[in-house]
DNA sequence: TCTGAAATTGACAGTCATTTTCATTTAGCC
DNA sequence: GGCTAAATGAAAATGACTGTCAATTTCAGA
């Protein structure tokens, strides 16, 4: 669950007082996010939000929901058509099992893969790795 | 390398007679893939024809690439701004290590990998499962 | 070699997610 | 309350990709 929207300090010097404001835009996006279960698009989460009457600007989510994604406060993955799908998510190191027809998203670990991406980056002598891995499907609900 | 664009029996029934046809725009395409060794957005890939003297069409160049990347003939993977990249590569299934820096790609195979993605999807009720797989990272060369 | 039906091409317009612009509003510090 | 940088959001722009369709090309059969 997310209830503070982006977490910085708040003056980085003295000279240029910066900081990020708490707006009630914000709080509304964290927590649509808060209350929906799996990834969402920022379209979705935009109409949701309007539904809700709780309306936020297009644009406003979008930058949002990539500062929260930048802040690692949600997980971010690309759908298969490309699209951006946002979902809060646990902190530790996980992939996705994601249903294509509903969004229902299940974390999972796998220990083993983690050491194998290691092993085989270090047998090719590649630095600084990291990893995407996401199953894309249908859960048992869409499977008919 | 990849000499023949589209391989597909040309008649799939005696009554309407289909057939995939080779065209010097297909086997252009083809031909610089063969020579491009990193994955290639479709316009980078129809930029390099143009430079090169053998200019297709944009929309052709999409509708190739893509009918390539069905037939499993290349393979496809969307960069971090969702946009497509092509790429020939072995017809086993495998994935990708992929320099950040400079694009060098090596493909690696991991059936530990592809068991574990088998079996937690059939553990959490999914069907039609695909997987999308790639480490990032720095090769040797790039590490300074 | 000739022919014609079906496949292909490509210029152009359309779609749609995402970004940019910028005038107006607002949060937070005094 | 006043001030100012941060934030908002409506509207326009961007850019990857798709749809359309008239013109062109392939190739199987005559
Ligand atoms: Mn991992
Ligand atoms: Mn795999
Ligand atoms: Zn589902
Ligand atoms: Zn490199």
């Amino acid at each position: 669950m997310v209830t503070t929207v982006m977490v910085r300090s708040a003056k980085v010097h003295p000279m240029s007082s910066l900081g990020v404001r708490s707006t009630k835009q914000r709080t509304a996006v964290a927590a649509a996010l808060a209350e929906l279960d799996d990834f969402r698009s920022t379209q979705e989460i935009h109409e949701y939000l309007k539904d809700r009457g709780d309306s936020v600007g297009l644009t406003t989510v979008y930058r949002t929901l990539q500062a929260l994604s930048a802040a690692g406060d949600v997980d971010v993955i690309l759908r298969e058509d490309g699209e951006s799908v946002y979902r809060v998510c646990s902190t530790s190191h996980h992939h996705h099992l994601v249903c294509r027809q509903c969004g229902h998203t299940v974390e999972v670990e796998g220990p083993a893969v983690e050491r194998w991406a290691d092993s085989v980056s270090a047998a090719n002598g590649f630095t600084s790795v990291s990893h995407t891995l996401e199953i894309f499907g249908l859960c048992s609900n869409c499977s008919h």
